[in-house]
DNA sequence: TTTCGAGTTTCAAATAGTGGAACCACATCT
DNA sequence: AGATGTGGTTCCACTATTTGAAACTCGAAA
C-alpha cells in the first residue's frame, strides 16, 4: 500500500522526480550545464528540461544566463531558514550549546539523524562566534561519528536497523567500526554508559565525547558532542567533559518536550 | 513563452503545487496538523493530503507521528546547505566580510536579491551583537534596507521595475520610503553616491551603509552592509565606513567573477 | 555554406494526478 | 452504551498533466 524501501530513493510521481533533479544538482557541487544534468540522469531530454524549467521559475534552481548554468536557488535557502527555525530542536538547543561551549573550551555540535545519515544542525566553535550555513547543514556518516552512534544506540530497533542497513562502514581510519557487528556491539556499551566516543574513527586526530538529546525516554531527537582533537586532549580526559555535556544534552531534551507543549489556552 | 509576473505564484504543474505546500508548512512557522493544512490551502482533501505524503517520504517535511503534525524536513537543511556552498557568492565572500567586520567593529551582512526580496546569507557580528533581526537566510524588504536600496539601484531595468512592484512600502518607521517615487529618486542618488543609507527606515535606531556587489559592470550579484545603531554612530559618521565597504564589495565582486571561470583546460 | 551540438518546442498517447465520497479509528457528547 | 463528530486515510472513475520521440532553432565551428 505504500513505497517500499529502495536504496536509491523511490521516486514517487512527478515531484518526486524533480526532487531527485534538485539532488542532482547539487551532487555535482558547481553550476552545471543542461546537457550535463541530462547525461547524469535517465529522463529523456525534453522531460528533464521542463523540470528544470519548472523548478526554475519556482527559485528552487537559479539560473545564469550567461553561462547557462544551472544551481540551487535561493528559495531553498530561505525554507531551510524556516525549517531550521520552526524545529523543535535547533533553536530551543542555542542557549545551551552556547554555555556548553563555553564552559568546555571546546567546539560543540548539535546534530539530528535523516535517513541514516547524520546532519549537524547547529555548531559553536569555542574560539569563533557565529557560523551558519557554512556548517550547519553539513552531513557525515552515522557509523563513524560520537553523535551518529549516540543517535543509533538510543533509537527504535526499527529505525536503527533501517539507518544501520545504509551506513558504508568504509575506514576512514583504522579505529573505524567497519562492520554492523562491531557497531552494534558499540551501540550496546554507549547504551550502558550513557554517552558515546568518537576515537579518531572519523578523521586521524579528532576525537569526541557524545551524547544522545531524548525529548521523552525512548525518543531520540538528536545528540550533541563536544569535539577536540588529540593534539589538546586525550580520550581519558574526554570523560572529564561527560556531567557537563550530559546536563546540557538533558536540557535540551527537557526543553524540546516542553516546546512541543506549548502553553496553549 | 514564458511566465508572466504573478504574485500569488504561478503554480505551474504539480510539482508547484508541492512546492506551495512547502511554503504554506513554512509560513505555519511551527509544526502543522494536516487539517490546519487543508483549511489553508485551496487543494481538496484527497490531494492534499497525496501531497503531503509524497513530500514526507522525500524528506522534504517530517512527520511528527506522536504529535500528527508536519514540519519542514531536514532534506531542505541538507540542500540549502550545497546551495550556499556552491554559491559563487557567499563562500567567496566569507574571508572579506571577516575583515571588513573586524576593522569596522560592527555587524555585516552580506545579501541577494530573490524575488523582489532581500535574502541575507552571511552575517557576521560585530564583538558586541546589537539587537536586532538577522541571520542567514533570513528574509527582509527591499525598499527599506541599505543592502536591498544598493541592489535595486544596479540591477538592469526590467529586473528593477519587477522587484519594485513587489514591494509593500509599508512604511515601518517615518523614515521609511513609502512610494516608488520617493524610492526611485533615492536610487538615483544612491547611484551618483556610489553607496546607500538606510536611514533608519526599517527599525527605528537601526541604520546602515551599503553597497553593492557587482561580478562585473551592470550585473549586481548581491550587497554587502555595515550596520550600528544610532546610540552608536550617527549617520554621517557612517560615512567613514565607505572606503572600507567599497574596496571589500569591489574585493568580493572580483573574486566572485574570477570564481565563475574557474581555470579550465 | 554545411555540419554539429546544445537547447527548445511540438503533439498524440497514456500515465499520473485529481477529488468526491466513502471509510475508519478514536474521542466526545447524550 | 449508543450516537455523533472530527481528523485522518483510502477508493476509484475521470481527465488533466506529463511524457518523450522527433522535429526544429540557433550559434558556433568546420
Amino acid at each position: 500500500m505504500n513505497t517500499q524501501a529502495q536504496p536509491p530513493a523511490a521516486s514517487d510521481g512527478t515531484v518526486g522526480k524533480a526532487l531527485d533533479v534538485l539532488d542532482q544538482v547539487a551532487a555535482y557541487g558547481r553550476p552545471v550545464r543542461f546537457s550535463a544534468l541530462l547525461e547524469a540522469s535517465a529522463l529523456p531530454k525534453a522531460t528533464l528540461y521542463r523540470l528544470v524549467q519548472t523548478l526554475t521559475n519556482q527559485g528552487m534552481l537559479a539560473y545564469d544566463p550567461e553561462r547557462q548554468t544551472y544551481a540551487l536557488g535561493l528559495r531553498l535557502v530561505r525554507l531551510a531558514h524556516t525549517a531550521w527555525k520552526q524545529s523543535s530542536l535547533a533553536p530551543v538547543a542555542r542557549p545551551f550549546i552556547d554555555v556548553l561551549a563555553e564552559d568546555a573550551g571546546e567546539t560543540v555540535h548539535l546534530a539530528q539523524m535523516d535517513s541514516g545519515q547524520v546532519i549537524y544542525v547547529d555548531k559553536r566553535n569555542a574560539a569563533e562566534p557565529i557560523e551558519m550555513f557554512s556548517q550547519a547543514g553539513k552531513v557525515g556518516p552515522a557509523y563513524c561519528t560520537g553523535v551518529g552512534k549516540a543517535m543509533l544506540a538510543y533509537m527504535g530497533q526499527e529505525a536503527r536497523d533501517a539507518a544501520i542497513d545504509r551506513q558504508s562502514f568504509y575506514a576512514h581510519t583504522p579505529a573505524t567500526l567497519d562492520s554492523p557487528e562491531k557497531l552494534l556491539r558499540e551501540l550496546d556499551q554507549i547504551r550502558a554508559a550513557g554517552h558515546a566516543f568518537d576515537r579518531e574513527e572519523h578523521e586521524p586526530g579528532i576525537i569526541c565525547i557524545a551524547a544522545p538529546i531524548l525529548s521523552s525516554p525512548g525518543r531520540v531527537i538528536g545528540a550533541l558532542s563536544i569535539t577536540t582533537s588529540t593534539r589538546r586532549h586525550t580520550l581519558d580526559e574526554l570523560i572529564n567533559f561527560r556531567p557537563a555535556l550530559i546536563r546540557a544534552a538533558e536540557a535540551i531534551g527537557a526543553a524540546a518536550h516542553d516546546w512541543q507543549f506549548p502553553t496553549d489556552t
